[in-house]
DNA sequence: GAGGGTTAGTTCAGAAAACAGACTTACACA
DNA sequence: TGTGTAAGTCTGTTTTCTGAACTAACCCTC
């Protein structure tokens, strides 16, 4: 199995993998999130080459992440803007952010990370992101989680 | 920057993908939370090769995601098992599905796909996972949350 | 009008990493 | 003696990445 091979796993999180691509475009999304549109900014944010930032750009746009506008003709210049598919990627930044703000301290004893304040702006306080359930509103945490998982993608016990 | 470095940028998205690793990582860590616990079976369920799943397997249990205990002697024997922080990872995954579910259908006409039917033991309903705030309860979407990015870390507008 | 800054890349060679597939070890069962 | 299972390791090729230089066209300052 190869990297390149891996958009033909029938598995949502292969095939969302697959179209996010790597970290770094992770870092891409992340920074998209936070404003930047333009191919220097997600440079210097994530600090990869330019080579990787174009490679990346380039599969998010193919991927319907991103859009790529021309705002300036000579020289062409352009913006990359996050599309409504680009924009459902927060959640799982964010709660990628929560999981490491939570487990990833730097030694046992050190309290959770807190990088960055997280505001909802209905009530105006600092939030931690919890997850409920979309039918009863009570909070789906794993251990009240099944899957009817298809039986081709079953692991065997 | 090099990729063995991602681990020292002062941000929550690189500091978890550099304790994760990478896509094949994300595909063990989903077969983990399946119930799979043996080599073999990560090895099958995600077709990456032994080497790479070795690979991947031995850095998950340095980040604290999975313990590696021996279940017999002769020959030696391994189980890896997810420990609580692994298992909080629970929710990243979901999001992640979520999002394939919704956004990856293979042509804009074709309805979302539902890979894996999620029910919710509380209600005994299938359900789509809602992210709310810890204070209010109420819906937490992109946009009704603000950041507080400290200063060093902003892109620059 | 010379020089520097900005923006969005591309190109190149050498270095690093990923990868498939074969191999190893060791027991169980027939 | 042979097949199956389990958990890797080893090897040599293939692929990718890095870092630096280069292009190109405009703007601003001196």
């Amino acid at each position: 199995m190869r990297w390149s091979e891996i958009d033909t796993i029938p598995c949502p999180v292969a095939q969302a993998m697959s179209a996010i691509g790597d970290t770094w475009s992770m870092l891409i999304l992340r920074d998209a999130l936070r404003g930047a549109t333009k191919f220097e900014e997600f440079q210097r944010a994530t600090g990869a080459s330019r080579a990787i930032v174009a490679d990346r750009l380039s599969h998010l746009v193919e991927h319907g992440v991103f859009t790529r506008e021309k705002y300036e003709d000579h020289p062409p210049r352009y913006a990359y803007r996050l599309t409504p598919r680009g924009r459902d990627l927060q959640p799982v930044l964010m709660m990628l952010s929560h999981w490491a703000e939570e487990h990833l301290r730097k030694s046992p004893s050190d309290k959770p990370l807190r990088l960055s304040g997280r505001r909802h702006t209905t009530c105006d306080h600092a939030f931690t992101p919890v997850i409920t359930c979309s039918h009863c509103g009570e909070a789906a945490t794993p251990d009240t989680i099944i899957y009817d998982v298809p039986r081709h993608v079953a692991v065997k016990r």
